[in-house]
RNA sequence: GGCGGCAUAGCCAAGUGGUAAGGCAACGGUCUGCAAAACCGUUAUUCUCCGGUUCGAAUCCGGAUGCCGCCUCCA
């Protein structure tokens, strides 16, 4: 697999440093308030790189923390009156639920910094005894020019640095470049002990300290969103490497950030949307699929009307999967898959052909630095010819046959994308269904439903039509199909 | 000021040397009592602009313009 490292500055080939085994360090969110949507691009970026991994045989250890101790969380607590624990604690679990509403399993570990202050305290003293960490009025600092690689991961030097004159001014810093390994606390701020004295925790380290405990001193692999090249990942990589004299991690991968009108989605500027409130209008897997409908490494423009453009596409790869299992339903007495030949009479041999590799086309679209968007323009393509396909109508077992292992794979490598897994008939239905935004109750629709049925029977068309056109122009669509009419809000 | 990225149809978007995937939207046709869904067809001779390299460039190089990110907490 060939994937775009943040060092290097190009693609390369992912080989795990031990065969078959990899770890994926993934810098997750500061619990200080509940998460945006883009976090949770985040989360899916590397659920589904995880996910293709392992299809590929890799068994990924995936780990993504909490920060649970630092400046936003004190602030928060004073502001709220709220423990500190406490509101770290609370949005942990918002993260989670988060996180479970939008389908994406746990990491398999999920570490706190305030429950590694011995790693952490433990990596400073190895710095300080290396000359690179040193104690200043009230905070530990990292000496930064003492690593000769600084700036090799975000591409600047020192001097372009310091030239950009906006590093924090400390007069106890030997260097403006500094930074804070360990923050010395103030009175009524929360404090480990240390050799220091009181304080906690400095932003970067800990990353460093839980990374190297869970995943060794060398990583795989280490991502985040691009906002965390600098300086955060920077700092980590010069931190661990000046501790333990090795390359930190092999990959850097950096996820392009959501934006709201062009402009990046976060707290500070106040355009954000939580998860919460996404996902309070759209199911989680549309949100999924807008998430991963471009290349990860892209910006991704948040709007309405994106989601509802994924909705329609989702819409799309459904309601095929729903009409396969609707011909397949209809044949339970056919033995599936089957040795049976069957020749389309829709499809060229090209047609024909380009179905037989779409699984390989697929795996290859992953393969080239995780191209989701390109993935799914095969699977549409796919669902196109699909659709040809089922307007054969056959009953021979060759074309059953083969719709059955064109649904089995579509499936399959939806799984791999975490998409098409919930049944597609109720699926389709609650796609075209938006409770939430209808004038009329369910029981009323039917109820017109049957009406119009009525006067269609009488061949009273006027009576039928108006009833439809009624219904029209409160959004919702009638489509009369072979086992009735079915009606969807559009 | 420094570092980096992006610019592809009405909109979103893939495509890093061989002649433009896919989705949404729109329009025409098939189907239908009429519709919808589905299918077929149409919608970029062209990839921001100007030069250059090459038999050949959206793809490589140089320049211009515009937008974005980082340089401060940030996924």
């Amino acid at each position: 697999m060939q994937l775009y490292n943040t060092l290097s500055r190009r693609k390369e080939t992912f080989q795990p440093l031990r065969p078959g085994k990899a770890g994926l360090y993934a810098c997750g969110v500061t619990v200080y308030d509940d998460c945006h949507l883009g976090h949770a691009r985040s989360s899916v970026v590397f659920e589904v790189l995880v996910r293709f991994l392992r299809h590929r045989g890799i068994d990924v250890i995936w780990v993504r923390n909490f920060t649970d101790i630092d400046d936003k969380i004190i602030r928060r607590a004073q502001e709220t009156g709220v423990p500190w624990l406490e509101v770290a604690e609370r949005y942990i679990a918002s993260f989670q639920e988060d996180m479970a509403a939008l389908g994406i399993p746990p990491a398999q570990i999920e570490p706190r910094a305030t429950a590694h202050i011995p790693e952490i305290i433990d990596l400073i003293r190895r710095l300080e005894d290396k000359g690179f960490a040193y104690h200043g009025q009230e905070d530990v600092y990292f000496r930064v020019r003492r690593f000769p690689g600084y700036g090799k991961l975000s591409g600047q030097s020192p001097e372009d640095l310091e030239a950009g004159a906006r590093v924090e001014v400390d007069h106890h810093k030997e260097d403006p470049l500094d930074f804070v390994l360990w923050k010395g606390s103030k009175p009524g701020e929360p404090a480990w002990d240390s050799p220091w004295g009181p304080g906690r925790p400095g932003w970067h380290i800990e990353c460093s300290a839980m990374s190297m405990r869970y995943l060794g001193e060398t990583l795989d692999l280490h991502g985040g969103g691009q906002d965390l090249v600098f300086p955060h990942h920077e700092n980590e990589l010069a931190q661990s490497e000046a501790a333990t004299g090795k390359p930190f991690s092999r990959f850097w991968l950096h996820h392009g950030l959501l934006t709201i009108n062009q402009e990046k989605m976060s707290k500070s500027l106040g355009n954000f949307f939580t998860v919460k409130e996404v996902l309070a209008k759209f199911p989680a897997e549309v949100v999924r699929f807008f998430l991963i409908n471009v290349h990860y490494r892209s910006p991704l423009d948040f709007s309405d009307a994106a989601l509802a453009e994924a909705e329609a596409a989702l819409l799309r790869l459904y309601t095929c999967l729903a009409r396969i299992e609707e011909v397949l339903g209809r044949h339970p007495d056919v033995t599936l898959p089957g040795e049976y030949d069957y020749y389309p009479a829709t499809l060229t041999l090209e047609d024909c052909s380009r179905l037989g590799s779409l699984a390989g086309r697929f795996a290859n679209a992953l393969d080239d630095d995780l191209n989701t968007a390109q993935a799914l323009g095969y699977l549409f393509e796919a669902v196109r010819l699909l659709n040809r396909l089922l307007e054969e109508q056959s009953s021979e077992p060759g074309y059953l046959t083969i719709l059955f292992n064109l649904h089995r794979g579509l499936k399959e490598m939806g799984a791999v994308l975490n998409l098409l897994q919930a049944d597609p008939a109720a699926m389709v239905q609650s796609l075209r269904q938006k409770p939430q935004d209808l004038q009329l109750s369910a029981a009323e629709i039917e109820q017109l439903i049957a009406a119009r049925a009525q006067a269609r029977k009488d061949k009273d068309y006027a009576k039928a039509d108006s009833i439809r056109k009624d219904l029209l122009e409160k959004g919702i669509l009638l489509e009369d199909t072979p086992q009735g009419t079915i009606w969807r809000v559009k």
